[in-house]
DNA sequence: CGGGAACCGGAGTGATCACTCCGATAGTGT
DNA sequence: ACACTATCGGAGTGATCACTCCGGTTCCCG
């Protein structure tokens, strides 16, 4: 996959510049213009172009390290002794880590459409259905839900709480009316 | 408010920019350009900035005309005799009509920020208020939910519905589970 | 019907943005 | 230390977009 190694100073540049994408569209929204990543990482425009050709590959690559991390969190959590727990855990974490710029969200949107975020959205697919199948085989989650239905729901519940990013107690709110929605009901 | 009456050309065009944008921005979103707007109303682009200055006042016209239709619907369901029905139709035709391209949910998230929509958000306010509360005294929602917990669920579901829209069962199990969850709990 | 005002269309303008190119710089193997 | 080459920085380029301007057209009122 990868052909020769980077030099120090290239391998350096890429993760500021990652750190400094990931920071900025954050903040500012995918429109941000690649001038205010690359004055964000400290470096030329023409850097910023060499490490990711194109504006959407920079995109992507910020994508995909949101999802590692996403994928990353639900595998440790799929080992936990209490699958219900596990599952609510990952969704409030999730969902509370999103309250800026609908950034989780859009990058959990795209985890199963874009092409290049094939790898990581597999990954993640993969760790959220042990999740949820071993929190519905506890009774802890009702059946019905699928793998997709949990997916929306929680790029929707970001959203929601992106939106009262001001209020924390709306937040702890909204999500516990979507967690109660998501178990067995009756 | 409304000076000197239009011309009766200058109000025929004025709804059909008005019913192109819509229509524009929902497939292509608000980035579409100005000139597609104007070619999909059959007029030229002068015509569009002579009705609305800025195109940020474009999609302010389009985000009222929408938030204006909720309203009306918000009304009409304030006056039925089950709160509970009411609330759940309300909740559900909102959610389901927004399947395409974020569009109802970005008015949604507008109506209690942006200054020109203050008018048209403080009527849907009012209304989706009375609707609610409704529906908590006859026990159909649980008492704890606030407007803007409400609001925010709107809007989430409506994100979780658009991400899902080429899957009907889908759509009808995400919108169950937040409308289970919204009920009393226990 | 006719004159005058309101309105229309679309070429033109300045700004912005993604992306390129090449002289300068700094890392690496010997 | 030295040469060789990968990497860097940022001015330059072409395209696009929001917005302006004015000659021509259409509507309204007497």
């Amino acid at each position: 996959m990868t052909g020769t190694p980077l030099r120090a100073d290239a391998r350096r540049n890429r993760e500021r510049l990652l750190a400094a994408a990931e920071q900025v569209f954050t903040e500012q929204g995918v429109t941000a213009s690649t001038e205010d990543v690359a004055r964000a990482a400290g470096v030329g425009v023409g850097t910023v172009f060499r490490h990711f050709p194109t504006k959407e590959q920079l995109i992507e690559a910020v994508y995909q390290a949101r999802l590692s991390r996403l994928a990353d969190l639900a595998d440790r959590l799929a080992a936990s002794a209490d699958p219900g727990a596990a599952f609510a855990e990952f969704f409030t974490t999730t969902v509370e880590g999103a309250a800026t710029k609908n950034a989780l969200a859009e990058a959990l949107s795209r985890a199963g459409v874009a092409t290049s975020t094939a790898e990581v959205g597999q990954w993640l697919r993969r760790a959220l259905g042990v999740l949820l199948t071993r929190a519905q085989e506890t009774g802890a989650v009702r059946p019905d839900v699928t793998l997709p239905d949990l997916m929306g729901l929680l790029i929707g519940t970001s959203r929601a709480v992106e939106h009262l990013s001001d209020d924390p107690g709306a937040r702890t709110r909204v999500v516990r009316v979507v967690l109660d929605g998501l178990r067995v009901p009756g």
